[in-house]
DNA sequence: GTATTACATCGACATACGTCAGTGTTATTG
DNA sequence: CAATAACACTGACGTATGTCGATGTAATAC
């Protein structure tokens, strides 16, 4: 997942003479980065990041009523927690009865793990 | 990188009966998700993750100078996030005369990438 | 010395974030 | 029907963020 991209050789300057020449930059890459960026701010909070460990460790469904006690945060916040990891697109739930059941979109978090890798 | 957490099974709730028991919660996991959400939200600006991606491209070290017009932004806006990219420990920075060049510290990825992976 | 270059820091601004108490919505219990 | 439970939404709050122009700092060129 490298940048296309060349970067000018590092020279001795000249004088009055810039250090570097303007690089060409490739749109490519950019949108692929604004996905991966946006899956990484989501994972950027600590409690996100923890739920995200639950639901991928307990590969099913998960009830939020199991997670709120995990967490020493008010209930709304978990749920506005929540809400960010559904609009990253890494979880989606599903309502049944009472309970709302969340779990980790399958590959949802493939692209910015192999980047890193 | 697991939680070491078990979560109360779910079953049918009797009447006036709450759906969960509360869980106990394991602060062995919670230094850890403090220092992989800190490299995430660092990674969370498609500038920065795209000026990690160049870093750890170059292998070696790369001048500001050469940064600065990858970017549509500001030479300052761009020092800020480089700011932010050392306060993550994810790059460090030398000074070479008038240089300063950037590069990836080694391993600084590599809790959050398994944790994914 | 002065001028210029590379980079960081400062101050300001609008926006976004994390948190909560309160309220609303929907489904189940009795 | 009314009461209760699970969860989402609203509005408010202090704080953090991304951005810029202006300024500061240190090194090189003349």
């Amino acid at each position: 997942m490298p940048v296309d991209l060349e970067l000018a050789p590092k020279q001795k300057r000249a004088a009055g003479e810039r250090c570097c020449e303007p690089v060409v930059y490739p749109d490519v890459q950019r949108e692929q980065a604004l996905r991966m960026a946006e899956v990484a701010k989501a994972l950027g909070d600590p409690i996100r990041l923890q739920l995200v460990d639950v639901l991928r460790k307990h590969a099913g469904k998960v009830c939020v009523c199991e997670l709120v006690p995990l967490f020493d945060i008010a209930q709304p916040t978990l749920s506005h927690h929540l809400k960010k990891l559904r609009e990253a697109g890494i979880v989606d739930s599903e309502r049944q009865g009472l309970w709302a059941y969340y779990y980790v979109i399958p590959d949802a978090l493939e692209e910015l793990s192999e980047w890193l890798s």
